[in-house]
DNA sequence: GTGAAAGCGCTAACAA
DNA sequence: TTGTTAGCGCTTTCAC
């Protein structure tokens, strides 16, 4: 390329990043060999030379749950304005996913990844020189989290309940074994409740199971456990199973029972009733990661906090 | 680090790889130096000496959609299992996403990509050098598609219409400006019906759009201006807006009215009834684009075909 | 078996 | 303003 457009390497890099001075006359040269030639620069070798690769690791439990999904899409929107493309590692259902990918980031296939998955073995993690972000989700003492204000949302969830008299509420959590300052919401929603007198019951999920079946089973055998639940408090899916098993028992929602839920992605709109939620506001936290591990990147500062308020979504069922 | 082993680099590399002859002892002596610096070679400066990234691009319209979500899972986990990893573009929302991520891959950022957007204009893959796989989606006659039998599929959901008796079935349609095999499915179950006697009506959705308020609104839509509809057809979302319509509505399902969607994305198992489906194999279609562009990119002959047969989902709407 | 040397295609520092 | 040189960190001949 240098060569046909009778300049330097130099010059043509010069000419193709906009960067010092070069004359009109070289640069038409040079465009216009470029043009001849239709060349395209090795994005590989700059690269390597820049030592940089403008890509960012994401790593989540799965793609195809309501959750994830809109995260990792907002990830990825956030990351392409912000001129990076993003390799993605989807754990769920692979025997070795997260280490090979931790692995990539050491050979530098990747400036920094951005760490959403339910693992339960966070050692990888361990003396890494690239900067790692977790995304609702506790790894390590080094290691920043951008998460929602879990604790505000709790609050805000026994508020609804309270309102409505409800007299006790069930709560369908994560699995407890991993450590996610989402248990955060759950815990100040049941000490809320308590306080003011409320019975609060707990049902937990098993491990990385995000499958409408088992939110499903975990539905029935709620409500024969507890006949007398008069809210039930969970994730999106926890929350649209359960309304179909109410439906289906005959309890009538939200006269009998309320249900809120938290998150409030997409399928909390998609029933015949939409469901009431405390909604994480999915797209500002993933533009606050994607911002926050640029920055880290390019070595620079950054002041906004790490934690964003949820909102209230209305729905019909509390 | 190959000083530190007191060896050549040329030696580390074959250490590294695993390749030609190399003693125990100086195996040993790299192995050591490699623990003790705890070196990791970098991926880039290999990807340049090798000319490639074992990396490949995805384009899909969406993540957080039910069909292309779990699609993008199952491609990820089948690159995982060849040792790829996989970019991911997300067209819905960007301006310019697409002809961005297409210029990654002629800067050999990746080896190949599987496309599967609602793009317009496709002049994009015109001359590409690298190879490119479409999924469900025409693009010019150079590019292969991985697709579902979907003129199978049309047959499968027409049988099922007339087994039941149905007199007027509406399908609900994608946009047809945009040119998938996918549209043989309503094409050859529309001329199935009509030729045993079935009125067909058809609505069309808008372009890219993926959300639920515009299902909804069709399946509104739908019901005022076809009173005597008695059978449904439609993509998975599409459906269970209808069957949220139809309860509201109080037409009795599967009595008055059947669904049917096509699909059968976990969606479909959802709700308080699970919609009868007929499936696309997403796994294996995933798994077969997969192996397809590895294929190409490696220069290897593949004799696989490219279309994969649906398969019937029970459920309780026919 | 192993090392020296060239090359992958770019950027950066320095001269000219 | 532009060219020369060195270097990013690996792989691959090809002597030794």
């Amino acid at each position: 390329m240098a060569k046909a457009a009778g300049v330097a390497a130099s010059t043509v890099s010069l000419v193709m990043n906009k960067k010092g001075y070069v004359s009109d006359a070289t640069r038409k040269k040079v465009e216009a060999a470029m043009e001849k030639l239709n060349y395209i620069p090795s994005e590989v070798a700059r690269n390597l030379a820049l030592n940089r690769t403008n890509t960012i690791g994401v790593i989540m439990p799965s793609v195809s749950h309501p959750f994830f999904g809109e995260v990792i899409e907002e990830i990825e929107t956030a990351l392409y304005n912000y001129n990076y493309k993003m390799m993605l590692c989807c754990t769920q259902h692979k025997r070795n996913g997260e280490p090979t990918f931790v692995d990539m980031l050491k050979r530098r296939t990747m400036d920094g990844i951005i760490m959403g998955a339910h693992s339960i073995d966070v050692s990888l993690y361990a003396n890494l020189t690239q900067p790692v972000i977790a995304f609702d989700r506790y790894i390590n003492d080094q290691i920043p989290i951008v998460h929602c204000d879990h604790s505000l949302g709790g609050k805000m969830a026994a508020e609804v309940f309270l309102q409505h008299g409800c007299q006790h509420v069930v709560e369908i959590v994560g699995y407890q074994g991993i450590r996610t300052p989402a248990h955060e919401f759950h815990a100040t929603a049941a000490e809320q409740l308590r306080n003011s007198g409320v019975r609060v019951d707990v049902a937990e999920l098993p491990w990385n199971a995000f499958n409408y079946q088992i939110y499903s089973a975990v539905a029935q055998k709620l409500f024969a456990q507890y006949s007398h639940v008069d809210g039930i408090l969970g994730a999106d899916l926890s929350i649209a199973a359960c309304m179909h098993v109410a439906a289906a028992t005959g309890i009538r929602v939200p006269e009998e029972l309320k249900l809120l839920a938290y998150d409030g992605t997409a399928v909390t709109r998609m029933g015949s009733q939409p469901i009431t939620a405390v909604r994480q506001p999915i797209a500002e936290l993933a533009e606050l990661a994607v911002s926050k591990i640029v920055k880290m990147v390019n070595g620079e500062q950054d002041n906004r906090p790490w934690t964003i308020a949820p909102k209230m979504l209305p729905g019909a069922t509390v």
